[in-house]
DNA sequence: CCCAGTACCTTGTTATGCAAGGTACTGGCT
DNA sequence: AGCCAGTACCTTGCATAACAAGGTACTGGG
């Protein structure tokens, strides 16, 4: 609870983040979402990650979801920003700024 | 609770990360580091966060105390890091900095 | 004489990462 | 045919921690 505490609740709204600026560059699926934040090192996360953060985020009316066939496996749920997504994007890119300096420089001495 | 939320949640063991940091640098009672975080913009914090969080770090050995008297006010209880606190604290500091690359990375296109 | 400041603490609420479990379809191996 | 691994969606329950709010106790100034 210590080795991976620190991980863990650093990653509490830093995975949203992450997924709202995915999702700004394209659209992406949950699964896919998945796979490629832990790909990352230090963002190992899971589908009990992503899910609930996705439907979360489709409330608050920050993503849209749309599904789609594949041609190899189930149909995928692809989620992009709206509007109001991409301006609380913008929201966390400040607040994330402030955030990773202030603690830079406490931390740094 | 959204405009808020991203730096509440992202402060989530952020703090504890900066507390640990200052106690190396020198020792520090409560409601000092109360006010010097409150001091940096984006980490403003209260007693309600920082009490307990010394209490938790107190109880896995990774700081001891001392009350020490103050000639303008009531006793403080002056904390300092551990061997333990070092070493958790460089296990931090890796893991931070695995953190906040990905997220630049993942964020910055 | 009260009120603001210093300094400690606790309780309850809320949010969220994650493990674990569940559903359903596909394709390959034996 | 039978089975298992992979893809893809989802939910429930637990543990954790930030914070608001409230409580105690002492000091010094108006």
């Amino acid at each position: 609870m210590n080795a991976n505490g620190f991980g863990t609740q650093v990653k509490r709204g830093v995975i949203e983040f992450c997924v709202l600026s995915m999702l700004n560059r394209r659209e992406h699926y949950g699964f896919e979402l998945v796979q490629e934040l832990s790909r990352v090192d230090g963002l190992l996360t899971s589908e009990g990650t992503i899910y609930p953060l996705l439907s979360r985020l489709r409330r608050a009316g920050l993503v849209s979801p749309e599904w789609r066939e594949s041609t190899s496996g189930p149909p995928r749920k692809y989620y992009r920003l709206t509007p109001e997504g991409e301006h609380t994007l913008d929201d966390y890119r400040r607040q994330w700024t402030l955030i990773r300096d202030a603690v830079n420089t406490l931390v740094s001495e």
